[in-house]
RNA sequence: CGCGGGGUAGAGCAGUUGGCAGCUCGUCGGGCUCAUAACCCGGAGGUCGUGGGUUCAAGUCCCUCCCCCGCAA
């Protein structure tokens, strides 16, 4: 099958090289233009760029994909399929609907659950138990388009979006190169989304990051992991950030104010949650300072129990 | 030169107006205990990021450079 690939994170690469391993031909990688990153502003290329370049592929990064003149030099490439994993751009309809096959999309969710942006974070966050990835006609919409296949993934304990990310990017790849076979082969569905149970995943927002004692520390544990390993939910003390990079709910009651620490051990620092609720605060990052055990910061602080979070 | 915090023992920190380098944890040895992430006693472990300067004396004051990180984008 001829393709052109459009995508830009880490998530997109993975699907790539499995496409490509499956003898497809990649004709060209369209790309989020380079970025300003880091403490010294300078341009990164996307992750995508990195692995097309050293792979020799042809690559574009229009800042606006839907000018006609990148219609036209995307169409030129003679395509007869669109896959986009994670580009970061919707398409016009002259794109969409511009090749053999149209334009095919790999979605981090099952949908229509968690359209959108952020589908793995949000699928944490709000306490999902299982979640998965989706292969789909794209359409105008976002994420409207009629499903192709799904693939489940049950949602362990120790998961966070950093290793749920690697995980259905494995799994996606491997959905993604199916569907490209069937639809070669003309056996894809074509199965509708319906709408009444969409729900979406908006752009993450900076008020998302910070921690609500007073929610239950089911919820603050599910929010946490969902913002590992980015952004990263935090708290307040002392008036300065304090990131909370792992943290557990244990099976405890305590009759405290939400946010305030019932003390430390070796194992991390107790807070009290909503309903009396406890969450064990185990990885911290302090303002200016490294990622450390709660215990070792609690200690180097000499933290003491009734100090206030939030 | 976007704003800001920081580099002191294996880890996390303190170190006041320059005057013997400390705390908690860990670690090692011993003790107590049915037992312990518990408790008691004892020990080891530091060129105070780098290079200069001021001084009788610098972790501390001045300058150079390197490195880590928070915000912002």
């Amino acid at each position: 099958m001829k393709i052109v690939y459009f995508g830009s994170p880490d998530f997109a690469v993975l699907p790539l090289q499995k496409l490509i391993e499956a003898g497809h031909e990649i004709l060209g990688v369209v790309t989020q233009p380079d970025r300003k990153k880091g403490r010294s502003q300078e341009l990164c290329p996307t992750p995508v760029k990195e692995f097309a370049v050293k792979n020799g592929l042809q690559v574009f990064q229009p800042e606006k994909v839907n000018l006609p003149e990148e219609i036209d030099a995307i169409l030129a490439l003679g395509a007869e399929l669109f896959v986009t994993v994670a580009f970061g751009q919707l398409l016009k309809p002259e794109l969409l609907y511009g090749t053999k096959f149209g334009a095919i999309n790999l979605h981090a969710s099952l949908l229509p659950k968690y359209r959108g942006a952020a589908p793995i974070h949000y699928a944490l966050w709000k306490g999902e138990k299982i979640t998965g990835v989706t292969t789909m006609y794209m359409n105008e919409g976002m994420d409207t388009g009629d499903m192709i296949y799904k693939a489940e993934y049950e949602i362990l304990p120790e998961d966070n979006t950093e290793k749920l990310y690697e995980k259905l990017a494995v799994i996606g790849a491997g959905l993604l190169c199916k569907t490209v076979e069937d639809i070669g082969k003309g056996v894809a569905p074509r199965i509708p989304q319906d709408n009444s149970e969409a729900s979406y995943a908006t752009l993450l927002k900076k008020e998302h990051e910070i921690i609500n004692w007073q929610q239950t520390a089911k919820e603050i544990f599910n929010h946490i992991r969902g913002f590992n390993s980015w952004p990263v939910a935090y708290t307040l003390c002392d008036g300065k950030r304090l990131k909370i990079w792992e943290a557990v709910a244990i099976d405890e009651k305590a009759s405290a104010a939400a946010g305030e620490v019932l003390g430390f051990d070796n194992l991390g620092v107790k807070v009290c949650c909503g309903d009396g609720s406890v969450l064990l605060l185990q990885t911290v990052q302090p303002e200016g300072k490294g990622r450390m055990k709660a215990s070792d910061w609690a200690r180097g602080k000499q933290l003491t129990k009734g100090i206030q979070l939030g």
